[in-house]
DNA sequence: ATATGTTACGTAATAATATAACACAAATAA
DNA sequence: TTATTTGTGTTATATTATTACGTAACATAT
């Protein structure tokens, strides 16, 4: 019997794997692996590796995704994701928060792109970089009225 | 007065900004920082700064691109793909080439996304991962007829 | 119960990637 | 010229990630 890993609480996990997953839950932006294991040290772990057989063990359950462009790592905050075959953030470079987003007709067009040139694919990452709704109201209010 | 850069042989590069982007344009795959220094060392090149700056320049000028997912550099195939504000890379994990393909249908969905969620968006990275259309071939080809 | 296969764990060492800090040289502009 | 910017070379260090090894926990089949 095999189970299926699909929503957070359904799974069974190790008590590294949900120190973890907690720990990405409870942030407010994407952390990096040894910041995870600077704030897990009084739980116990010590070594990078402890952190990144978590982390790899997480992503392949589809709980934790991983920022390419930064090198950091965040909770699943899109239910949806696994069903749309592809993820996209949207990082501020300013208060380094990321947003989770899925667009069908995006992954529809790469997925066409790929099939066009026989290219199979597995994966795709997509990152867009810039300066969140939030930050741009902050630095509007400290640069005068308009 | 102000130079433009838009095409490869257009832009007044220093030596070692030539050097790499040279080498990347030979290269039929990304290269990491370190592997293009250790192929610059007969040039004289002998310190990770010496590439790292010479890859900030030529990104900034377009001439380069750097694969997030990897941490590797390409030189731009795609001489366009400054018109799209797009980029994307479908990045082949069995002979590690890299094909550059930019698409104004997606660029265009990622920035509605973008300014209806009010988020000012700078850079934009896709990245797919997969087999490419060669590799596949291959592989079937040593699995026996079909 | 015992053996087997699989997954996870802990630790130490090391590899791979990237940046900081400093002093100096070359090109550019005023 | 003088000032300013940009690039250079070097050393040291920071950050991110993996290899290698041995052990423990767990499932399950005999
Ligand atoms: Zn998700
Ligand atoms: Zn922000
Ligand atoms: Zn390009
Ligand atoms: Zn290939």
């Amino acid at each position: 019997m095999k189970e299926v890993a699909m929503a957070t609480a359904e799974v069974k996990l190790t008590k590294n794997q949900r120190l973890v997953l907690d720990l990405l839950c409870a942030s407010d932006a994407p952390m990096s692996a040894y910041s995870i294991l600077d704030q897990l040290r009084t739980e116990g772990l010590r070594a990078p590796l402890q952190v990144y057989r978590a982390l790899d063990k997480l992503i392949g359950l589809g709980l934790v995704h991983r920022l390419e462009s930064m090198n950091a790592f965040v909770a699943c905050a899109h239910p949806a994701c696994h069903a749309v075959e592809m993820v996209g953030f949207a990082i501020c470079e300013t208060c380094g928060k990321a947003l989770e987003f899925a667009d069908n007709d995006v992954a529809e067009i790469l997925s066409g792109w790929a099939s066009a040139n026989g290219f199979d694919a597995k994966s795709t990452s997509i990152e867009i970089k810039g300066t969140c709704a939030s930050c741009q109201e902050k630095s509007e209010d400290s640069s005068g009225a308009e």
